[in-house]
DNA sequence: GAGCACTGC
């Protein structure tokens, strides 16, 4: 508050007559500054803002209206005159002025008495629109929630941006406006019909929700459906991970491996056959001297080789057997999980040990090695995590990068490190394996290194494209499959969709069509599968059936998973892509069309058992002219705050000198050095602080390892690390499609009002607290799985914290010290209420709202700051994961963004001495007004208030006195 | 008053 109230205003008090009329007991119902348009407005503020909103005559009347504001000028004038009079009017020269103030003062007090009171009943008024806006009678806009709060006692937050000198003024942030391209021509048709999408989508969608039928379009795939196949629902606790104590063992051995095999395949030809004879059966094993040889001679050689021509489990195998391992061990890298720990297994068992003797797996939370490991399959990952620790990977004699063409954020980030350490490390060698069309891009970045190719055993895939472009590509894709399944010897289908609306959609379609072709046309067996699918019900498509399937597939099955048996492919020309939008700083996805890459990778899926066709729903001068030839890789389409931070910790000093095979935009670099520096990770020079040098250590988004860390200093590192690790999963709240209700009123059970991060805390602490029960889980509607992984994340991250030496301290009840720690990693994601429900960022101005599924959403009232996790564009922008938290909170953990008033003295002086001045500004022009009656009529008339101070004033200009 | 391409540490 700066503008103190007068005293002189409480002894008035005694003397205004307490008595009501009626017009101003309803006034005192409804406070003088509610306005019918349901906002506050704060009473004491300047006249100048003080106009009515002309929706405010229906309620009140203009005559009421005209009081109201005179009276705020008489109150003005009051505090003005007691204030600062004194010393303003000691001019002669503003004698008369001073005499027409005061005059027209006496008058307004007599005319406008009863009024008056209004002012005094401040107090009592705050309190009722407190009450109204808690129960939702009233709403409250920014910008009076913002003048009340800066006449009274609320913060103003100062809203800067202060750059790092390291950026030297370099683009930041926001002024990157454009979107990375990933479209060749966005003009073409291809790209306009992603933009435009499906229109039997939409038929379908609308016709489900009009019919209310939502169970058969959704539930398709669900339990009922998935029982009468018998898929079994595994329901059995897996023990084998909890030691004596009920303690989590993350690393407990072959984890992963355990849980899978269960649906591999064992032909026949593995059936009869020696582990001898079927690898010599593979297409590698004859060229194995020449390419022995290559290897010894080129210390990075490329390999292109398709898919079963028998690299991935061969290579180790060789190199092991031709002594590499005499010196290291030999390490294998995989773009997943998955295929790091099936791979691993079936080497072991070629080789005849125990998976995790001689041949092992790591992947995070399972390291399967041991001391006598000497072929190692892992993750990308984990490879990258090792070169942190071990810059030259000097455990390894050979590293061998499957599927690098896939070009993972880590594989990219591999490249420039393992370019480095091959020139220091003589005795390595390292063998990327790829695709064949980018292998001469591969060789020129390794120093024209020699390709070595590997035949295939694949079978020739017919390629048919579309005569004319098409217009709607589901309904497209569904008549084709029935024009295969009609006309076309058996073979299963597989359909390339972009996301599990589409193949919602297809899947409903192609039934119902081959329903109404009647009883005589037979059957086929749809199979939707997306990564979002249950784990039983994506088993589906691998098991046998007579009828012949037709497997809806979004990219997974492009490249994660193989269906067997696949004949007809029908390529749609879409896939969903996550695109970043640097207008408005976030991810969303979006429909565009695949690249050249993406289609041969999807027609060779129908090779793979015997000879096969691919349909193509676009035209031949598409394929040629409009795709793009390769995909755009990851890293440049990605936050790198991540890799920035890892680079740094490697000690590389200029990171735009980095050696990437395709280089991310300069922008994205310096925006994630911004951000770090922002976290304090790193410093005015752009070097890793003490800080970031901790959080490289985590497997974490930089804002979450700031809070790990920062939670040490308050105290409260066991909760926050809870927090976090829940923020590391997908959401751990179920939600049935028919038990919406059910499953809303159950999670509003845990809600911390003020916190979507303290619910979550909660959730986690109900679970711990009733033993980590499934049956809780699912009595209470939340995913065992998501839990299960909760904790597998809480006990790795637990680990690296002892390992840095922080103990592990919980607050107990103190959740303002936690609030305070959220707001400590994401006060970058702060937003000011607008209305309820409603945010600004503070920073961006973007507007974004609450999600419904947030505690704070049904709350009553709106906090005034909140940080939150993330924005996901969907139907709006939603916030993810809300925290109300403190503005000084945000002042004191953000500097370069926010400061509170205090810390800006001057500015305040200032913008009080603008203030004065218009309002005595405002008074001399009312007092013209008055005597201009005429004017006055017409303003009574037009039921509007004039702000005269708008007019020019030539008769009488205050003199300010320079103290002001 | 609400919707999820695919990975990974």
């Amino acid at each position: 508050m700066n503008f103190e109230k007068p005293s002189r205003r409480n002894t008035d008090r005694s003397k205004v007559s307490r008595s009501r009329s009626p017009r101003t007991s309803r006034l005192n119902s409804t406070p003088l500054f509610f306005k019918g348009t349901g906002s506050i407005k704060n009473p004491s503020e300047t006249p100048t803002r003080s106009t009515p909103q002309h929706s405010e005559k229906e309620d009140y009347g203009p005559e009421y209206k005209a009081l109201e504001w005179e009276s705020r000028q008489l109150i003005d004038l009051e505090w003005y005159d007691c204030e600062e009079g004194a010393n303003t009017m000691k001019n002669e020269d503003d004698f008369a002025y001073r005499e027409g103030v005061a005059e027209s003062r006496r008058e307004k007090k007599v005319k406008l008495g009863s009024l008056k009171k209004l002012e005094r009943m401040q107090d009592n008024d705050k309190w009722e629109i407190n009450r109204m806006v808690s129960s939702g009678t009233i709403k409250v806009h920014a910008k009076d929630a913002y003048d009340e709060q800066d006449e009274e006692h609320r913060v103003v937050l100062m809203v800067h941006n202060i750059k790092p000198p390291f950026l030297d003024g370099s683009i930041v942030f926001t002024t990157q406006l454009e979107t990375v391209q990933v479209v060749k021509e966005p003009n073409s048709d291809i790209a306009m019909l992603a933009r435009k999408g499906s229109a039997v989508v939409r038929i379908v969608r609308e016709r489900n929700e009009r019919s209310k039928m939502r169970d058969k379009f959704w539930d398709i795939s669900g339990t009922a459906l998935g029982s009468m196949l018998g898929v079994q629902k595994k329901i059995e606790e897996d023990f084998s991970k909890y030691d004596d104590e009920g303690n989590l063992d993350y690393k407990a051995d072959s984890q992963y491996a355990k849980s899978m095999g269960n649906f591999e395949a064992v032909s026949d030809f593995a059936r009869s056959k020696s582990v001898k004879e079927q690898r010599e059966y593979l297409p590698i094993f004859s060229v194995r001297e020449s390419l022995m040889n290559i290897i010894r001679e080129n210390r990075i050689v490329i390999i292109v080789g398709e898919t079963g021509s028998g690299k991935t489990t061969q290579l180790t195998q060789y190199l092991y057997e031709e002594g590499y391992t005499s010196y290291g061990i030999i390490g294998c890298t995989q773009p997943r999980r998955v295929a790091a720990v099936s791979v691993a297994k079936r080497v072991s068992e070629e080789i005849g040990c125990k998976l995790g003797d001689k041949v092992g797996y790591a992947i995070r939370f399972e390291d399967c090695t041991c001391d006598q490991t000497i072929i190692k399959y892992m993750t990308d990952g984990v490879l990258l995590r090792e070169s942190l620790n071990e810059s030259d990977l000097d455990q390894y004699s050979a590293i061998i990068m499957d599927e690098a063409h896939e070009r993972s954020l880590h594989t990219d980030v591999l490249f420039g490190i393992l370019k480095k350490v091959v020139l220091r490390r003589r005795d390595l060698r390292l063998i990327i394996t790829s695709a064949t069309m980018n292998s001469q891009k591969f060789s020129e970045f390794f120093g024209n290194s020699p390709v070595f190719t590997i035949p295939g055993r694949t079978f020739p895939v017919d390629i048919i494209f579309s005569k004319t472009p098409i217009e709607d590509y589901v309904d497209a894709a569904v008549k084709k499959a029935l024009e295969i399944h009609l006309q076309q010897p058996p073979g299963d289908i597989l359909i390339f969709m972009t996301g599990q609306e589409d193949i919602m959609a297809t899947c409903v379609l192609l039934n119902e069509r081959i329903t109404e072709l009647g009883p005589n046309i037979p059957k086929i067996r749809v199979l939707p599968i997306y990564s979002q699918l249950p784990s039983e019900n994506q088993a589906r498509i691998f098991q046998k059936s007579d009828l012949r399937k037709c497997v809806v597939a979004t990219n997974i099955a492009e490249t994660s998973l193989t269906v067997d048996g696949v004949r007809y492919v029908i390529d749609t020309g879409f896939c969903k892509l996550k695109v970043f939008n640097p207008k408005i700083g976030m991810d969303a996805l979006q429909i565009t069309p695949i690249s050249q890459a993406n289609a041969n990778q999807r027609s060779g899926r129908a090779g793979r058992t015997g000879p096969g066709s691919c349909c193509r729903l676009y035209t031949d001068t598409i394929y040629r002219e409009d795709l793009l030839e390769n995909n755009i890789p990851e890293i440049q389409r990605t936050n790198l705050a991540n890799v920035v931070l890892l680079l740094k910790s490697l000690n590389i000093g200029n990171l735009l000198e980095f050696q990437f095979m395709d280089p991310p935009p300069q922008e994205n670099i310096l925006n994630s050095m911004y951000q770090l520096w922002i976290l304090g990770a790193l410093d005015d020079l752009g070097e890793l602080t003490e800080l970031g040098k901790k959080m490289v250590e985590f497997p974490l988004d930089p804002p979450l390892s700031k809070m790990l860390l920062e939670a040490e200093r308050y105290k409260c590192s066991s909760d926050i690390l809870t927090i976090v690790s829940m923020l590391s999963v997908p959401s751990v709240f179920y939600r049935p499609r028919d038990r919406e209700s059910e499953a809303d009123a159950s999670r509003e059970k845990f809600f911390v009002p003020e916190s979507d991060h303290l619910t979550l805390l909660n959730v986690f602490t109900q679970w711990k607290n009733n033993g980590f029960r499934s049956d809780w889980a699912t009595n209470n509607f939340v995913h065992i799985k998501a839990l299960r992984k909760v904790r597998e994340v809480r006990a790795q991250l637990s680990d690296i914290m002892k390992s840095l030496n922080i103990p592990e301290i919980s607050c107990g009840n103190n959740w303002d010290v936690i609030r305070k720690v959220i707001a400590s990693g994401y006060f970058h994601n702060s937003a000011k209420m607008k209305s309820i429900g409603e945010y600004v960022n503070m920073r961006t101005g973007i507007p974004c709202i609450l999600h419904p599924s947030s505690a704070l959403f049904s709350l009553g009232y709106a906090p005034d700051y909140i940080v939150y996790h993330e924005l996901t564009m969907t139907t709006r922008e939603y916030m993810q994961y809300v925290t109300a938290v403190d503005p000084y909170w945000l002042a004191e953990l953000g500097p370069m963004f926010f400061s509170t008033k205090e810390n800006f003295q001057e500015i305040e002086r200032k913008r009080q001495k603008e203030a004065k001045n218009r309002i005595i500004e405002e008074l001399v022009a009312s007092k013209n007004k008055e005597e201009n009656k005429g004017q006055e009529d017409e303003v009574k008339g037009s039921g509007q208030i004039v702000m005269a101070g708008r007019e020019p004033t030539p008769r009488r200009t205050p003199r300010i006195h320079p103290s002001l």
